[in-house]
DNA sequence: TTGACATAAAACCAAAAGGTATCCTATAAA
DNA sequence: TTTATAGGATACCTTTTGGTTTTATGTCAA
């Protein structure tokens, strides 16, 4: 739980996860969008996938990085306790959704 | 909005925003619920006034902390971005609700 | 007015975070 | 079988973070 929110507290981890929404990528795929060394951007994905936020994959001298967005559930639960406080509305859709599901 | 994502990182944090859900407390109020110094409280308390989670009202000498969840929404919708990944139907849902508020 | 109390503010400290440079290994390709 | 490339590992540096102790200030209450 703490790993997942430690992951995604940084920016450039949240502009890894946007990218590896859109794609798998290789870690020196990744790391041509920054302005930061390779070793840096491993750095990140390894703190993303300690918060399991992405899955890697070893394909030959490659590891593909594919992102798994499931632990980002745990961080909506917890935001969704105070959803009341602003829109008490959709916190009750929330509710019957998860009800029947 | 980095304010925000940096406040909820830390588990105390956390902890603080569930206590101050429930009553607005003073400083001290908040300090007494955990092992550690009321300065270091108030650096956390700092931290979440500066992601404008709390809301601070100077009563005599004392400070009411008072939660203010609305930065929270943010949070919920960069998460919701993802939602499909793991839940289409209640993206969909969400997505109506958020059409007709 | 004097004393107690809630908090702010500042100085300091250790550990963690984010970054670099460097070196090593394994795979792919010439 | 060399050689280039992708990535891991390690060592190191600087800044930030989370904490403490100490000191100062403003407010309440006897």
């Amino acid at each position: 739980m703490q790993t997942v929110f430690r992951a995604i507290s940084d920016p450039t981890r949240r502009a890894i996860i946007g990218m590896l929404a859109d794609q798998a990528m290789s870690v020196g795929q990744v790391a041509n969008h920054f302005d930061m060394t390779r070793p840096a951007v491993a750095k990140h994905l390894k703190v993303l996938s300690e918060g399991g936020l992405i899955k890697v994959e070893n394909r030959g001298r490659e590891r593909i990085n594919r992102l798994n967005p499931a632990p980002l559930k745990s961080i909506a639960e917890w935001v969704s306790d105070f959803d009341h406080f602003w829109d008490e509305r959709l916190q009750e859709l929330k509710a019957e959704v998860e009800k029947d599901t």
